[in-house]
DNA sequence: AAGACGGGGGG
DNA sequence: CCCCCAGTCTT
């Protein structure tokens, strides 16, 4: 029996039943595969559902504010996946006149979708022949055939890819994909793999060699680099001073607090002697500090934050362009990261006058 | 070819 | 603490 046959009998057996597979809907695919880059099916499931039911259809999707779009988003990290959706819902609107394409050649074109999420897509939706590469995919195959070429390599991309192609079923796209993703989440796991009761014991390279946990294999990363954020709360009235973070570096577009990053780990009173901090506040400026040091940790970056409030807003010397005032029950629907949202989650009787 | 881009969960 | 997750885009 082949190696797809085998694995499509492991997946009627095992498989999981997930939302986003009871449709050949390519919107409702799309939006299930974005959600799911980079991220665990539990984590996602949540954020399918809420933006399901937000925008039922793809021309919703597009007649939304990328504001709304981003603040469905909030907490789901790689902010630029929801801009990239919200392109890509116009382009469909725009050139296919809201009639969601499902072809490999077109979606590929579309924002935000890849060689894997075109080969999902296509796959699902219309059983078009065409293999996906993902992080599950990379691991069985590596461990089936006990290649030791780096899975994130230029040359191992090339290698697996060919690899996935030549093992796909062609009448069996979309059965073949759904299987061999959930075989690797499920049983061919990157720790503990269960490899006892494993229906390729006898095949499996890796398995035979005792290897399975040296593959696959991966270039190491780089070192996390520490940044130290201040954040400043300034209030007027009942209105806080938010500020809009720029295109280029982290939370890219989202709301935060104004900010001034330091390279070291500054006390106020060190802070105080930076260029900036004259900038934006008058000398008698007297500030609170709001709780300990906060440690955000992302993929590359340890980010260290401390937050002061500002007693008197009249003390602010400058309102950058980027800063707006907006009422608590305002600020409730701005898109935010994480590290600002449980900030204020946590700190909400300080800076809501009605508590 | 290498970096940038989040957040959560497991070992 | 490190690794991984239904990856993509930019430089």
């Amino acid at each position: 029996m082949s190696f797809a046959v085998k694995l499509m009998n492991w997946y009627r057996e095992n498989g999981r039943d997930l939302p986003w597979r009871n449709t050949q809907n390519p919107y409702v695919i799309w939006l299930s595969e974005i959600i799911l880059q980079q991220t665990r099916v539990e984590q996602g499931m949540p954020y399918f559902h809420r933006f399901l039911e937000a925008f039922p259809i793809v021309t919703k999707f597009a007649a939304a504010e990328e504001e709304e779009i981003l603040r469905l988003w909030q907490g789901l990290g790689y902010y630029s996946r929801a801009r990239n959706m919200h392109k890509a819902a116009k382009m469909v609107v725009d050139e296919y006149g809201g009639q969601f394409p499902t072809s490999y050649a077109e979606v590929i074109r579309l924002a935000g979708v890849g060689e894997y999420t075109a080969a999902a897509i296509s796959s699902f939706s219309a059983n078009e022949a065409k293999a996906v590469v993902d992080g599950n995919v990379y691991r069985v195959l590596s461990r089936y055939f006990g290649i030791d070429e780096p899975i994130n390599g230029s040359k191992g991309k090339k290698v697996f890819a060919e690899i996935a192609g030549e093992m796909l079923d062609l009448d069996n796209a979309a059965t073949y994909n759904q299987a061999i993703m959930d075989f690797g989440a499920l049983q061919c796991k990157p720790k503990s793999p269960r490899c006892e009761t494993c229906i390729f014991q006898l095949e499996c390279v890796a398995n035979r060699a005792g290897i399975v946990d040296k593959l696959p294999v991966k270039l190491k990363g780089r070192a996390s680099k520490n940044r130290y954020f201040h954040y400043f709360i300034v209030q007027s009235d009942d209105r806080i001073l938010m500020s809009k973070r720029g295109e280029t570096d982290v939370w890219a577009n989202l709301y935060e607090f104004p900010l001034i990053e330091t390279e070291q780990d500054f006390m106020l009173e060190e802070l105080a002697q930076t260029p900036l901090f004259s900038e934006y506040f008058e000398e008698t400026a007297r500030f609170t500090p709001l709780g300990n040091m906060t440690k955000h940790i992302l993929s590359h970056q340890n980010i260290y934050a401390r937050f002061y409030l500002l007693q008197d807003a009249q003390s602010l010397r400058t309102k950058k362009s980027n800063w707006n005032y907006f009422f608590v029950e305002k600020i409730d629907t701005l898109a935010k990261h994480k590290l600002i949202f449980s900030f204020l989650e946590k700190n909400k009787q300080l800076i809501n006058p009605k508590f």
